[in-house]
DNA sequence: TAAATTTGTTCACTTAAGTTAAGAAATGCG
DNA sequence: CGCATTTCTTAACTTAAGTGAACAAATTTA
């Protein structure tokens, strides 16, 4: 499992056995069953999550309702924006299936920054990927109507309309439930 | 005028007046008329964008049609995607006031990052900064409705509202001009 | 396994956004 | 300055999403 881990590391900067071991010997690695709440509003955390294998999803609960924003699935890193500037989390995060990840204070970080620099290098190119993806995506999601959206989630992301609850994946889109329904039937309709 | 830049840069780094020096002799400094165009779709540039006065805007042309997806104002930075992998762009960048502002190609950043090591840092810093506040962007802007954006937009950033064209803030609210149009009506009645 | 809960679909109705078109207001330019 | 273009608003009509409710199916759990 950890080699997972490995594996993506390796793509931006290569590690020793030694050092493997090091970041092995601090036992960040969870199993975490489905419908474990990892996160919740209001709370101080600094803990960063890195998907091994599962899928974690981040939500806000505004009057009384879910809204979900965000699916993570394997290779995906969610650093929270309250583990960032130690500020109460606005949203939930939690295990849409049973998961394997790693946990990881941003202390941790740190200190794995000062021993080894390259860490440094790993995590300024992860940011500015991330930065540029979510670019992309936050551009796309405006630009497009919901039925374009889901279309689209069909091509870039199918696992997660089966591994997801429809009323996930509604709010997700930026919809009701109920839309994500007839808006399914309606595809199917212009198919035929 | 570059007291705006060194100011933005004290808030990350602290800069000698040799370094500061060291920077101005590279002539970053343009000064660009409303209604430039700086990035053009297919086009392949490694130029990242620092605005110090002025406004730009970000958009695509889909169909003909102009969507906007991001303004950029004074302290705003905009490293265009096609600059961090090298791919032809495939949205606009132009000016929507006269603008002043710093451009730089990405290879400059490198040999900055040579030259002053520091800079990576805060290169760090405002790449992860940008990430936590981008998904703050995204995840408001999927759990609100037109009139919801609108109306936070008008808290968040009430001078866009007076400098940028209706039908742009539109497209960037994710909505049609004459949709804004009525929005504002509604709203008005609303308060009486 | 049976009951309870969660999840997904359908329907009728309401609300708001998209579309098309027309005209007014503001801006830019020769 | 005056004409042309761009920008903004309004209106009537269409389309799609929101809402509330009912029901079926699947899943959980006691």
């Amino acid at each position: 499992m950890q080699d997972i881990l490995f594996d993506f590391i390796s793509k931006y900067i290569s590690l020793t056995e030694d050092e493997k071991n090091e970041i092995l010997s601090f036992d960040i690695f969870r199993s975490v069953k489905k419908g474990t709440i990892l996160l919740k509003e209001g709370q101080k955390s600094k803990d960063e999550y890195f998907v091994l294998k599962g899928c974690i999803r981040k939500y806000y609960i505004i009057d009384g309702e879910e809204k979900t924003t965000a699916f993570f699935t394997e290779m995906d890193a969610l650093t929270p924006h309250c583990a960032i500037n130690n500020t109460p989390s606005d949203y939930f995060v939690s295990c849409v299936e049973d998961t394997i990840l790693t946990v990881a204070s941003t202390d941790l970080g740190i200190e794995l920054f000062a021993k080894f620099p390259k860490f440094q290098d790993m995590c300024r190119i992860l940011s500015e990927e991330l930065v540029a993806k979510q670019q992309i995506n936050f551009d796309e999601f405006k630009i497009s109507s919901p039925e374009q959206r889901y279309l689209s989630l069909i091509q870039k992301r199918p696992d997660l309309i089966q591994r997801v609850p429809q009323h996930q994946l509604a709010s997700f889109l930026g919809i009701k439930p109920q839309s994500l329904s007839r808006l399914r039937a309606r595809i199917v309709e212009k198919k035929n």
